[in-house]
RNA sequence: GGAGGGAUGGCAGAGCGGACGAAUGCGCGGCUCUUGAAAAGCCGUGGGACUCCGGUCCCCGUGGGUUCGAAUCCCACUCCCUCCGCCA
């Protein structure tokens, strides 16, 4: 949520940050109504309760000083005066309820260095990277062999089978077998076990509360991208974002242990309602992919810091599997509802000959500590502030298997694989055909 | 799934219808004494909303209810503990 302060105190501040976005400046004139209708009616609220408080405190009184007679009169009055003040707390709990609602569908104030646009054509392309590029090596032609998507390099070579996930769990399901299943649990450890050092390893639940996933910003907004059991009322996460954000949800943390720096694997679960036809082949987009995320709670002043150790992990990680990638800058038409800014990773891809996002680094600001009610105690005394928290990807799999898989793919139809490998596929890591 | 017990401030823990936002201890901060430290003593120490900056209101797991008045009584739910059952 943002700061319904800011709203009420530099309204034109919100609506030029929203302007960006697209937000049209009524809605945040319609936001300032409501707050105003709801303080004041808290106000009204509030001086009859304390009305009745008073009046209760004579009643106790009187009965003491056996004065029966004025004790019920008191009574009497304190009775009537209670009934307005429920009348008055009803109207504005719905006044509070209707501007919270309001609130949790409007997105974060994007950075004011996040470039403006209008949707993803706008995003600006920052720098390259390809291996070699630092001894001057040129940006990386593909081969005619390395021209076939990975669903065909799958299906030749029996480490990817789609209809038999689909069989079990409907399209969009991948099925990985063989050297291909152990390809993703190699880029699961290789990832752990480098950021490990300096971030703390967590294994967290995949199903959540409501309460949970709506603190992140998911609910209400995204309720139709979320699977949900409803017969227990859980959903399934879509990232490890949401069970990492509540990690620390309701809690007052210590500036000396901030930041905090966590790591997860997970899967993660996408209805991608909206999406049919839409790269759908192979494993461009599925509806359930393991992701390795690192998400961090940190001071205002530090946060900028962590953002950027954040995109060097992601990048460090590319760089190790030798893969072709640019950096986008999203402009504010792009922008996630809660980031204030984020840059995407994309690796290109020869086979399916397109980019792929392998990764999203975003600093939220105080837009999610403020829903899950996160803050710390700052060192040199003062009030409790909000933290900021911060999410990346580092990395998704799914597409990085798919880059890895056609960039490896040899004239001879097998793959090679990048040295960093080598623990888990031995020397001159490779997956070749299956010989039985 | 069944039976019982519990949830109060950073922690432990008292309060069980009337000035309770809440005893006490620990912890933490400041001061006195001391060359310094320790010990001792004294003082202070939860969060939040609104504000005409005088104050007013809310928060004792969550949500309802009873009452002139609820941390305290009643109901529902959630979580934790103990025991039984089932189970990877």
């Amino acid at each position: 949520m943002i700061d319904i302060r800011l709203v009420r105190d530099q309204p034109d501040l919100v609506k030029e940050a929203l302007g960006r976005r697209g937000i049209p400046s009524q809605e945040v004139d319609a936001l300032a109504a409501l707050d105003a209708d709801h303080r004041s009616a808290l106000a009204r609220q509030e001086a009859l309760r304390a009305r009745v408080k008073a009046l209760s405190r004579q009643v106790g009184e009187a009965r003491k000083q056996k004065e029966d007679a004025a004790a019920s009169a008191l009574a009497k009055e304190s009775r009537r005066v209670g009934v307005e003040e429920r009348t008055a707390a009803e109207e504005s709990d719905r006044l509070a309820n209707e501007l919270r609602a309001r609130l949790l569908v409007t997105p974060n104030l994007p950075a004011d260095d996040a470039p403006d646009g209008g949707g993803p054509e706008d995003n600006v392309v920052g720098r390259r990277w390809w291996p070699g590029i630092d001894a001057g090596a040129p940006e990386p032609e593909p081969a005619e062999h390395q021209r076939v998507p990975h669903w065909d390099v799958g299906a030749e070579l029996g480490i990817l089978d789609m209809p038999r996930g689909a069989r079990m769990s409907g399209s969009m399901f991948p099925l990985f077998r063989g050297p291909g299943a152990r390809l993703l649990r190699a880029l699961t450890a290789l990832a752990l076990d480098r950021h490990a050092t300096a971030w703390e390893e967590i294994r967290p639940p995949t199903m959540v509360l409501t309460e949970t996933i709506t603190s992140t910003g998911h609910l209400p907004k995204f309720a139709d991208e979320a699977y949900h059991v409803e017969r227990d009322d859980l959903w399934l996460i879509p990232t490890a974002e949401v069970p990492l954000a509540s990690v620390h949800r309701g809690e007052v943390l210590d500036e000396a242990a901030l930041p905090v720096q966590l790591t997860a694997v997970t899967g993660c679960f996408r209805r991608e309602a909206g999406a049919a036809g839409r790269d759908t082949r192979g494993l461009l987009r599925v509806h359930e992919f393991d992701k390795v995320e690192l998400f961090a709670f940190a001071t205002p002043v530090q946060s900028a810091a962590v953002h950027a150790d954040m995109l060097a992990r992601a990048e460090s990680l590319l760089q190790t599997l030798e893969l072709p990638y640019r950096v986008l800058d999203l402009c504010t038409g792009d922008l996630g509802a809660w980031a204030k800014r984020t840059f995407d990773l994309e690796v290109y891809a020869p086979g399916s000959d397109r980019w792929l996002e392998v990764s999203s680094v975003s600093w939220v600001g105080d837009y999610q500590a403020r829903r899950a009610n996160i803050r710390y105690r700052p060192a040199d005394g003062g009030g409790n502030q909000l933290v900021h928290t911060l999410n990346g990807s580092a990395l998704a799999w799914p597409r990085i298997w798919a880059a890895l898989v056609e960039w490896g793919r040899q004239s001879d139809g097998s793959v090679r694989l990048p040295e960093a490998l080598a623990p888990w596929f031995g020397p001159s890591p490779a997956i070749g055909p299956r010989v039985v």
